[in-house]
DNA sequence: TTTT
DNA sequence: TTTT
């Protein structure tokens, strides 16, 4: 079992790619999730956590979110090893969702009128065969 | 909103140490946690996640957990940011959890009978005042 | 082991009241939570459950909470058996949350501007002690 | 969102059923799950708590779990509402499962050698279309 | 109705 | 009894 839930805002707008072999969609972005406590100094901090989603989920993240959105998330946490270009043996540690709930516009924002998603849909929840990570990516 | 959930099992033995400031207990181990799915090569692989617990917690686990052993874990996850001796910065990915629960006692083991922990009991659970990471360990 | 998280909107205000023998504050509220799917008619439903909040987190809530509100609950599944009047045993499931993040402000609110509660703060995060259900309430 | 995880055990073996209109598999199991604290009197108590599965899932249940296993489940929570034949409404609150973990084998049973299941698979872990509650039952 |  |  490896389950994980998040709400936090996107840190920049997602990214997203094909697998080369595939043409399967890919999306990634990270999340800005605040502590619940203050630090030391009596600040608010933040932890930065890599979000991928695959397949229709992606596409819709993509056309979707924008830095600074508030997003519900949850998957499982993956962490992939590889080796650099100088030999180290490396790991990024990313949640993989299966849901992106989203939960409001960012207050910032200069969006047009015509820009109609209902701000809580659910995309895409779960019902797609999430694939593990074929490709480093 | 920041939820992990875990069932895996440890890799080693845990790690005690204690903050040098005030000697506050941590542990720390990582929890192998089985991939629902094959790979392309028809295998199964898994995750290692590395787990971080604190005060009373830390010493039950560091005190009954044993490399093999089956938990279920719940807790936050955490992204620490660091630099090395070289200048780079680099991060590591840790669970820190607030609830244990031991399941099973490793198969291959050859634990004395007199050995009489409680399997299924839970650790501590959440009514301690679990820091944050005061110090780098 | 026992966790639910939700993200849903309140059927009502909450309702808060205190035990007889130790006032000790209870707010209560309902949350409709979207379910992921349509039913035959091709129309959204809802489950409507049942949330319990105690102490500081329950004068929160009912001091910032209304009908409509989105928010994000996390805690444990609890069923309270009790028997009726007429002597039929019958029990009530409900959330007794430790975390209640508060996610928007209700569209349609003529809220006064001088209301100024950050929207997203966490409240009480589970560092207070959350009693059992000692009384019937 | 809505997303319960719970470990347990079964009070009695599941109840396997079939759709009358397209003969889906269901089963139904109770999950007794400690409560995290005692109560006044000093004793351990749980909540009894029901779980539905469907399709293959509904028949790996059946075909392998038995009273006093126990699992970890996931899944959502669900509230159906239903009139009495006396004409009264009613609601049953319970856990509709996309995954069950198998944890141990119960300590006093007598089962065979050859019966070989791994205690430890995942059964069609989430990749199955799990219906809505088409049919009362 | 309840599990260990 | 039900929210958007």
């Amino acid at each position: 079992m490896n389950k994980v839930i998040l709400i936090g805002r996107l840190t920049r707008d997602p990214e997203l790619r094909y697998t080369p072999a595939n043409s399967v969609p890919v999306a990634t972005f990270t999340l800005a999730v605040d502590r619940p406590f203050l630090n030391q100094k009596g600040e608010r901090e933040a932890d930065f956590i890599r979000i991928v989603v695959w397949r229709k989920l992606a596409e819709n993240c993509a056309n979707n979110l924008k830095k600074g959105r508030q997003v519900a998330v949850s998957g499982r946490l993956q962490v992939r090893s590889y080796d650099t270009p100088e030999g180290q043996r490396r790991s990024v540690t990313e949640v993989v969702a299966d849901e992106v709930k989203f939960l409001d516009r960012p207050k910032t924002s200069a969006e047009p009128e015509f820009d109609s998603i209902d701000v809580n849909m659910d995309f895409d929840s779960g019902n797609d065969d999430i694939g593990g990570n074929e490709v480093p990516f």
